[in-house]
This record gives C-alpha cells, structure tokens and sequence, in this order.
DNA sequence: TCGGCACATTGAAGTTCATCGATACGATAG
DNA sequence: CTATCGTATCGATGAACTTCAATGTGCCGA
C-alpha cells in the first residue's frame, strides 16, 4: 500500500527530491533506517535457493502461474514446506495468491521485482 | 550439511541454455539448483538492514569509499560488528577492500550490483 | 451427507545468523 | 623497542530460519 494514494492529490507541482520521495536508490544516498528495513524483508524474502527456484518456476509456467502440485516436485521438497516458502513471498508482496476451486494459483508481482531491481542498479 | 536425504538429488544435471550460461534471469526460464544458489549467497549479503545502509553509506560517501571508522557510528554499531557485515559483504562481491596504511577503504563493486539488478528485472 | 483432494497451519528439531565483549594482528609514532 | 591506533578474528548467546510430520480447513464428487 505505498505508492496508492486514493485521495485527491491533484497534481503534485513541487518537485519531491526525487531520489527519495519516488524510489530510493541504494547507491544514491544514505537509507534511512525505515527504507533499509523495507527492502532488507523484499530481499530477504527472494535470498533463498528454494524461493529464487520458485519464483522462476511460477514465471517460466504456463500462463505465467502455477499451483502447488506444480512446484513441489520441480523443487523436491514436501508440500508444507512448499506452502511455507510461498506464504513468504506472498507476504513480501513478490508472488500473488489466487483461489479457484480448490487450487491456489501462485502468479508474479512483477512491480515488486521491477521496483528491487532499480532499486539495486546505480541508474 | 543439507543432506538429510541420503541420496543426493542430482538428477536433472540441466543443459545450459545460452540464456543461462550469460546471464540468467529469474523471470525467464526455471533456474538451476547451481544459478540459485549462486545469486541467493549474494541476495543473503544485501537482505540485512545494515548492510544495506552499509552499502549506500559507501556509495554515497566521498570518492565512493569508505573506513570502518566512518561506518560504525552511522549504523550504530560496535567495531567489530561492522567489520563482521563488511566482511560478508566483501565476500560475496558486492564490496571491494583495498588496505591503505592502517586503514581499510571499502568501495562499491559495481558490477555485482548490476548482475543482481540485472538478474531481477523481467528483461 | 460422506469421503477425498489440494492446500494451509502447527509444533518441533537442527541449523544459521546478528550481535557483543575480549583479544589478536599490523602499521605507525615516539 | 614500545605504546598506540585502526581493524580483524574468536567465542558465546539469543533470535530467526528451514525443514518435516502431523493435523486442520475448504471444496468437490459420489
């Protein structure tokens, strides 16, 4: 819920200095303790073997998503642990969780891994 | 030690494709166990909120480099502490040491930066 | 309504990690 | 040579993480 702001805001005529107010960049400036904290979960979210081979796994599937019993196999580990891993990077906001029947169907959030990645290059 | 499954599982020995062997991308084709646990060792290094203000502290300080005894007091941490997480960053590539006298200047590495940025975003 | 299926949650065991105090190392000043 | 300063390493402690087996929760077909 960071960057949606419902309410009117019309149009934004200062000029935030942009670096911070729009999308900090690690190699910018100093972060704050609140902006450290914020990509540190992202990051330590995706800093796993077993979740980075999920993530790929989701993206490389058809339609771009995928269901559990799509992943436990490709991954070898069991269906608990699988579930685990996922409800992490749902919570950091990189995967997307989608009920149909009995399924759960994992998507990508690619905002997220689009905001890390230009948080991470020197641009 | 991992191998709580007596049997190693290295079953699938993946062909590189061209893609993977430059550079392989998260979102493009499944990663293998390798690729994975290649780019999470230094995923790991910057998921910390220390090291991540670490990192910007270097980047943003003059000439881009920078002593411990300029970090410990940003950070708000003991000596060897920040010497501890210099270390991990230094170790995973993300970080370059270059000892000058007693001092010990600590620079960015840019490239690892890149490959990680790289790595993440959907090209 | 009942049984089975896909998935989520819980509790526990073993490992890894962040942090600190104490200490060791290397270079420099006196 | 000795003392000092900046830094690296060691040992310990408490928290967090990964994994699994067991169990709980909805949803669907018979």
């Amino acid at each position: 819920m960071y960057g949606h702001n419902g309410t009117v805001t019309t149009q934004p005529a200062p000029p935030p200095t942009d670096t911070d107010v729009c999308c900090p960049s690690l190699t910018v400036s100093p972060l704050s303790l609140d902006d450290a904290q914020d990509f540190a979960r992202i990051l330590k979210a995706v800093a796993d073997p077993t979740r980075l081979r999920l993530v790929s796994l989701v993206a490389a599937h058809e339609q771009q998503e995928a269901c559990v019993c799509d992943l436990t196999e490709p991954v070898g580990l069991g269906q608990p642990t699988v579930s685990h891993h996922l409800k992490i990077l749902v919570d950091a906001g990189v995967l997307h969780r989608e009920k149909r029947g009995v399924w759960s169907y994992y998507s990508l959030e690619a905002a997220t891994l689009n905001r890390l990645s230009e948080f991470l290059s020197p641009g």
